[in-house]
DNA sequence: TCAAACCCTCACACATGTGTGAAGGTCAAA
DNA sequence: TTTGACCTTCACACATGTGTGAGGGTTTGA
């Protein structure tokens, strides 16, 4: 598909699909006429790059994630490096903090509107 | 407190409290000479709102919610409006798909380390 | 054939969080 | 009294994600 398509399908900007590519989280192939053809995977792909994005992390970290993030496992390992693997443990923990961080808040907010309901209901 | 003490025990630089404090994250009061002087629990709040900005929240946002944080829950709900309900609402459902993604995402990048091990072990 | 709707690259712009340094005031210890 | 370690404000700078538009090519349908 093109990008006006994968745009619209993922409610993701031309220019920001054209950026993940250029921070090399998805790739496209070229038509003749230099047009980007995607693929359909492409689609959960961004999605999921939107995501982590909003989750804060940076293209740089999600660039070096996403290669174990693939659908069907590829269970060829060789390619990756001690360095790699520390980087991932290391980004694996900090993910770990700030899913705490944001659940403890997130519950805290979830407290204070439910007693704010009962408060407001009992009025 | 002064700000040096602030920075040493939250390992933020002063120049980011200032700037939480110009965003009204935290607040201060002044001594006779102009020195900022932090209460003891700013401690807390600072690294409170340094997860937070970690895990991706906008100072924007931080400010908003920071009021229903506070340990001694204060059971004062008139100034909680209509519409600063619906964005706590809000940003707690982002929160939610926030924390969804990234466990998923961490689970994933788990399942990857923990192949990688099995795969490395039995060589 | 022409207009509309695509696509391309390039570049400037903006908000946000953060670093750094200048120019200068305060305070404590040598 | 002077030095050094604090503090102040202000301003410029940078990376990052994102918007916007210029200048120009391609494709499709009226």
């Amino acid at each position: 598909m093109r990008i006006g398509e994968l745009s619209a399908r993922t409610g993701t900007s031309r220019r920001l699909l054209r950026y993940y590519e250029e921070r090399g989280l998805i790739a496209s192939t070229r038509c003749a006429n230099g047009y980007r053809d995607y693929d359909e995977r492409l689609v959960d792909r961004v999605l999921q790059v939107r995501g982590l994005l909003d989750a804060g992390l940076p293209t740089r970290i999600i660039k070096q994630i996403l290669p174990c993030l693939d659908k069907p496992r590829v269970i060829y390992f060789p390619d990756a490096t001690p360095e790699m693997l520390a980087t991932l443990e290391q980004e694996r923990d900090r993910m770990t903090e700030r899913v705490e961080c944001l659940t403890r808040n997130r519950d805290a907010i979830s407290e204070y509107l439910d007693a704010v309901k009962a408060y407001n209901g009992q009025r």
